[in-house]
DNA sequence: AATGAATGAGTTTTCATTCAT
DNA sequence: AATGAATGAAAACTCATTCAT
């Protein structure tokens, strides 16, 4: 994270060390996009990581370890991106707009993070049922927070639920970055007016003063 | 073929006849809600259904092909019983209230469907990847014409993507149904609650004049 | 096999009674020259021959009586017909010659009996390790009896083994036949120039007069 | 690769490096030949080799590319056999009562591979109908090599063709082989004297000159 | 830390055969 | 005799994971 480290390490540690790991998440990204969760083996990914297969289970428990691995970790920079974003403005509903705008940018951005989020994920069991999506949630609560935040400075109706809002806001972006991440090869409809529109809907239903949306 | 044949048939016969994949398609749900979709063995449902192994290949494809057809079958008893919810009313506003409420009503009433639709379902690499959920996008389809509706008639705002709202509503919906769904075992919101909510929202959110809602 | 028995036979009965056999055996040439015999499902041949599957079980004991029975019952066949062939002869070495040319002229004249006979046949484990190919002997056996006129007559030396002959010669002639069958969509060689000449070969060397081939 | 690479290894790394691939082949000749290729289960062979069942698709892709192995690997040893005992002579015809000898005399020498030759190689579909077995006829072409030696020389008739008297003489041999192998428990003909005789009637059959058989 | 050869658990699916009608 | 729905046994193969080097 902090881009000074590598000053500190020996180049050939640094390139041993840590890059191999960093490797392996490319990787499993790359070919878990390509090939699916489940179709894809481990000994592909070690090939793509330029690592023995072995070399995998020195920094990861097993395969379901590193897809969740993957949401962990890339899940906290886009939080780290969603925070730098929100850190400019200081009001709530435009700050709404932002988060909704981002989630759909990052979707663009890396379109292979976005089938691996959107599609393979879903696939694990273990994602499913046992694995509590901690990232997942502080990524709702930001949202959480800022229904919260509306409240307290009178923009937002006290009778709307911020739980449930969370969960609402954030199903319908979900749903429909899944019906654009599967859409590949057809003509995509445009992210950026989808993420106005749910964004007005939402600020509508949710506003004290319904002139002010 | 012949609707009267039935008559023509010995009881026993008849009973054996389709009661068997009816069976089968029970035994599935519950094994499924309870095992998961990939932990299941067909030799358990078997088991359960009452039937020998091999008597499920006669009536089904696969594994995949018997959880799709879960899917299906149980869609179109859905979509039947919610196109009958509708039915005594004209408002498109007031059915999008039904709408929202018979969503959620079929999830509680039979909680290992809903399992299986709001979990299992999403394992299956041929359903989010190959296989296009037809009866889903009428399910959809349903919702899209209220909103059509109800933009002909003046309430809802001819700049609304119907499109774009019948994912955004279906999302919202279907992540507070799977959060209530993975909530076993711990106290659970109110579904009631939540639908009026999560429908008050979107209304106000399409709707033309803001006093009404 | 008498022509005159149908007479006896009601049409009715005639229709239904063997002839459901003679069509599940027809059936099942075709379908094992088609599909192999591993490959050749027994639903399939009931499919061909427009019987119920349970039905080729009121007639042949099992999938490999029924290659089985092919087998017997079709040697049966050509070897009358080789007798046939034979009977207008006396010289033993010109029988051998016609005894050739009949082997290669039946092949010819059935390519899917060809087939399963040459192929399928083989890849029976019964046919290759328990059973006793008693109707493959007789025919064997003819030759072989050509071999002992032979010598009796004092055309043939008598220091030649009538049954490794038989075998040799037997064994020269389903080689060619096998390369022959297998040589499918290639251009095949000239059976009868074949046959002419292996006659010769084993001729030349079976005879007390080298003069005489 | 490197031909000296062995010396570097450890002799450990050695043994166990391909010891392992011959002691899977050589397994599986044995349980070929006891129980037959349909039911000889992957893992009895691996039981036998003691290696793990997985083991064994390490070096081969599967069954039948087992079996087909076998042959090749076996068939490339007995080539070389054949050319090494056809070295000493220069005479066409000599080289074909050698031919003749060693065919059978290999027969005895391992007769489990002998049955897996002549009686389980046949029941693999692979084998007859999409494998052309390339090893095979080079065998044969040795055979046919020395008819054309023999008619350059002289010694054979040039009307003779070379590519039916291959298959001809192979066909022979080769039912000869198989009648002796199935002959097992009963007393068996002599092997060497049937060698004896075959060439003969082949070697009568060829030649240009009747006297000099 | 890295390797990669070796392991072996684990289950769907087919299809010959049966037997109640 | 005929049917065909139902049965259930049976085994190859994959691949995540381990561990000796």
């Amino acid at each position: 994270m902090n881009p000074h480290s590598v000053i500190v390490m020996s180049p050939s540690k640094r390139k041993t060390q840590s890059d191999k790991r960093v490797r392996i998440i490319d990787a499993s990204v790359e070919v878990f996009a390509e090939k699916g969760f489940r179709s894809a083996r481990i000994s592909d990914i070690a090939k793509v990581a330029n690592v023995a297969d072995g070399t995998i289970y020195l920094y990861f428990k097993n395969k379901d370890d590193l897809l969740l691995t993957i949401f962990e970790e890339k899940m906290e920079g886009l939080l780290a991106e969603l925070n730098e974003a929100l850190s400019g403005e200081e009001d709530p509903i435009s700050k709404m707009r932002i988060y909704a705008r981002e989630h759909f940018r990052r979707l663009v951005a890396d379109p292979q993070l976005a089938q691996v989020f959107q599609v393979e994920l879903r696939q694990s069991h273990k994602f499913l049922r046992e694995y509590r999506p901690e990232k997942l949630w502080k990524y709702l609560a930001v949202f959480r927070r800022l229904v919260e935040d509306g409240q307290k400075m009178g923009q937002i109706r006290p009778d709307r639920d911020p739980f449930l809002l969370q969960w609402a806001f954030f199903g319908a972006l979900d749903e429909i970055s899944i019906q654009w991440v599967l859409s590949r090869g057809r003509p995509r409809f445009n992210l950026e007016q989808a993420a106005e529109q749910i964004v007005e809907v939402f600020l509508s239903g949710m506003a004290v003063n319904q002139q002010q949306n």
